[in-house]
DNA sequence: AACTATTTATAAGA
DNA sequence: TTCTTATAAATAGTT
């Protein structure tokens, strides 16, 4: 959307790259809250930008809801708990050893858990 | 966009959410999709519909470009690999014990590895 | 499943 | 760079 098409290829200025990505980062987090609120379901996003940041927003239901018609349901849940809870945990861990102060740039919008 | 503005609030009735879901799903991923190949860029993106189906997105840069100014880009992209794969074997181990067609309902959207 | 009026996101420009 | 604006794109309700 905007004043011209974007064209689906990549960028290879890297300013441009990193102008585009950071206006399209907030679009997609909103979008993805979004359909996690109003749908009340499970959304997990990740994403690097072309300068290595991470950025991630996940909404995960606190509380299991019973649904007789998907009897795998649970383990779903579980399995996206884990698959949440892990990456986080790998992520932080292969920042720990540089020991620097850049372990505050994660950037992790969590809107709820 | 539409005819009426989205109320930040969960879709109550069972049948309007799930149709709310499938419309916005696919302009999720195709968002992420943009954002990967304009950018170049690693993006990961899973969510369950109100029904309990996965779907996912995934996009990896193939090939790791060296930067000099993101000292820990290769343990990022590690990091990155470990979690994808990750999630995808958990979610595809909590569906084996059914052992049924569903199988097949899991929606690998992998545009590039 | 297709259409279209309208909202929303956003590419350029100020 | 933050704000504005014209335009593309997504989509809510309709058919």
């Amino acid at each position: 959307m905007g004043r011209n098409k974007v064209v689906m290829k990549k960028i290879e200025d890297p300013e441009s790259r990193k102008h585009f990505y950071s206006k399209r980062k907030d679009g997609l987090v909103k979008k993805s809250n979004e359909l996690g609120v109003v749908c009340h379901t499970n959304i997990a996003l990740l994403m690097f930008s072309p300068t290595g940041e991470v950025t991630t927003y996940s909404r995960a239901k606190s509380s299991y809801e019973p649904q007789v018609e998907n009897i795998n349901n649970v383990e779903e849940a579980d399995a996206y708990k884990g698959y949440l809870l892990g990456a986080m945990e790998r992520v932080q861990r292969s920042k720990e050893p540089l020991g620097d102060e850049r372990f505050d740039e994660l950037n992790w919008i969590t809107m709820e858990r």
